[in-house]
DNA sequence: GACCGCATCATACGTAGGTATGATCGCGGC
DNA sequence: GCCGCGATCATACCTACGTATGATGCGGTC
């Protein structure tokens, strides 16, 4: 359970950081002086065990990747990543890539993948894109993380309520169905109105749509 | 304002068509063969114009495109069946490609890019995530479809207080807001749901989220 | 054992939602 | 000019929703 993100202002301005992950100190100290260059902080890595084994940042950036790496590949180390729910945007370098390196790269979600020697401008372009995308998955995700804070307060009783009035049914067949009088239902209603955070029923009902609860999904549809 | 696609059952187990479009007429050939060999609709074209002149399937299906063709480049021609609403997913072939190209090609949405000679297992791979991807699409675009046309059935009036319901209005917070009586609310609220084929508020704000019409965002949230 | 949170239910009251009946008005079409 | 449709509103009635008050019981905790 976590606080609610909604109500934290822009504490500090805090420019986005790029994790350098390359096994050639050269590499990374120019990549290094690119990003601060444009004021973004940087954390290098010279393996992806480094990586593994050090502490990650949990504010907004994106990783600039080789696909060569000491021990696993950068591709590997993709759906590591994927699998261990570090959602940061990636972006592959490569020397001697090829096209289906690429495109699988590409189909795990990457953002970019460039051909070294690039451009300056070519990587700080797909930094920024890759930017853009946590911010867009960090807001996202937030959003939902409040809500789903919220729902965790609710009890057993009420959660069950909640899907079941979320569907669309009245208070007397949920009643029914759970087997309970409709005044019982009617406070478990009133409760997790109140636990959500919301005074309507549309509200609730994108709420639960959010977090995937609704119990009854038959087709009232019936035009 | 199209019939409801719901009610349609799966008329014919009709394969989909997979579109070849290759300047060389022995690899049309041969991807037409593998193609039919499998049990796929074929439809074969020697160049972007003659795709865009000919008449294409509305069935499930998607394209099979060399990069490299005379007039539009592959690329070209993808972008252009974007803006044109055409949306069958779309496999890349390329004879002489490089990193920068299958990049952009996947960025731009193609499911996948082969480099020739390719196997043809991989191929039929490729062919087959495409057609799910479509199916998938189909199927979204089908139950969207449908909303839609049922909210065009309704009346400015309608539409309007449908907006504000699904906000989660009262009645007459929106007859206020609109200058109506609530009585005449509650009568434009009735049709709404009869229109729209729902039974229960719940019902009636997911197909307003599915059509993205909802009047006052503002947070009621306060926990 | 006392306390607390959760769940359960009854009664009661006030508000909100929904529909039927009936009526008026304006606009565009035949 | 008549008709149909949409929009508007009134009255009336019924159902659904929401909450307050009060009460009981159960399973933990201090």
């Amino acid at each position: 359970m976590t606080r609610p993100n909604q109500a934290q202002p822009p504490a500090q301005p805090s420019s986005a950081t790029v994790i350098i992950v390359d096994d050639d100190a050269g590499i990374r100290a120019s990549l290094d002086s690119l990003f601060r260059s444009v004021g973004l902080e940087t954390r290098l890595f010279g393996s992806p065990a480094e990586l593994l084994g050090g502490s990650l940042p949990d504010g907004p950036g994106c990783i600039v990747l080789d696909v060569r790496l000491p021990g696993v590949s950068g591709l590997d180390l993709q759906s590591q990543l994927v699998r261990q729910g570090i959602s940061y945007p990636i972006i592959f370098m490569t020397g001697h890539g090829d096209i289906p390196m690429s495109v699988r790269a590409m189909k795990a979600g990457a953002v970019d993948f460039l051909s070294k020697p690039f451009r300056d401008q070519d990587m700080l372009d797909a930094v920024t894109a890759a930017l853009e995308r946590d911010a867009q998955h960090r807001a996202e995700a937030a959003t939902k993380e409040d809500i789903r804070a919220q729902y965790e307060t609710l009890t057993a009783r009420e959660r069950e309520v909640m899907g079941h009035v979320t569907a669309g049914l009245m208070n007397k067949q949920v009643a029914a169905l759970i087997g309970l009088s409709e005044i019982t239902v009617k406070i478990h209603r009133g409760n997790v109105m109140r636990k959500m955070g919301v005074r309507s029923l549309a509200d609730l009902v994108r709420k639960a749509e959010a977090l995937g609860v609704s119990q009854t999904r038959r087709s009232t549809d019936q035009t």
